[in-house]
DNA sequence: ATTTTAAATGGAAATGATTTCCATTTAAAA
DNA sequence: TTTTAAATGGAAATCATTTCCATTTAAAAT
């Protein structure tokens, strides 16, 4: 993670150490993380910590474009560092085997266009699959 | 609905008034419904009904392909009808005004290709937006 | 038509994620 | 250093979903 601070600063709120630890956990995850994993992360760090105040600041960091959020991801929100902060454009494919989540960049919708008749106001894609790497590892050679 | 009995049969459930009333509503209604909003109205229907088997039956159809979930709306699960059941490649656009739903041809993804170094298992795709009937009534013409 | 059986149902209670409320603390502006 | 709005944490509330279990019922077998 480039530079903590600034990026939250930026984000027009205030640079806190749980703020600072969110990030920092999430910097070091390869795969997305739930409320529950950053709050049991946050105690053992500072030995105390709120729920609430991590559902706060994980939708507030979403809200700035820091970090996205995983919909439909079993039954619970997962977050995850957005690779490209600046590209309003991202979807992603996680892997099912070890939870890494890579960014994908071709993508023919924008919103406003018109989609079979509607004016597209928002759109969002999910893809499953196994990585190049657990891929080599066992034979997922077909599904 | 065309046979609704037929339907429920070729899933391997059994045909129960309580199922038909399910499609039998979600078929009249052009948006996707929660399990609050069926057990809502089969309470009205027939006095009485748990919502464990609302949610039991809303799963079991949709696990046959009869139904489709909505992932990402609010909080809740919402349910809808299955426009062409035979096709499996199915990516659906949402009215965010009146909540029609309808069905999104073109997907260049198929489960099992490769994606950006992944081997694909599964992709969803949610697209929102204004439809052409409520485009025309009121202004929508830049959101 | 009757019996049989596995599936379906509904009510109460449990679970689990998320939110609300509120008093206290703290980052950062003045 | 003072001030102030934002951030925090704990307890309790909320709300969707699930579990458990006894009862009912669709439909297969007789």
């Amino acid at each position: 993670m480039r530079n903590a601070p600034e990026i939250i600063r930026k984000a027009g709120l205030k640079v806190t150490p749980v703020r600072l630890a969110i990030l920092r956990l999430l910097s070091d995850s390869v795969r997305p993380l739930s409320p529950r994993d950053v709050h049991d992360h946050l105690m053992e760090k500072f030995g105390r910590n709120g729920l609430p105040g991590v559902y706060r600041n994980l939708e507030a960091l979403a809200e700035s474009g820091i970090l996205f959020r995983i919909p439909g991801f079993g039954r619970e929100r997962r977050y995850a560092l957005c690779p490209n902060p600046d590209n309003p454009h991202q979807h992603h494919i996680i892997c099912i085997s070890c939870g890494r989540i890579s960014e994908i960049e071709e993508c023919r919708y924008h919103d406003g266009m018109m989609v079979g008749g509607y004016r597209l106001l928002s759109h969002a894609m999910q893809f499953e699959g196994i990585c190049g790497s657990c891929l080599s590892q066992t034979n997922h050679t077909r599904s």
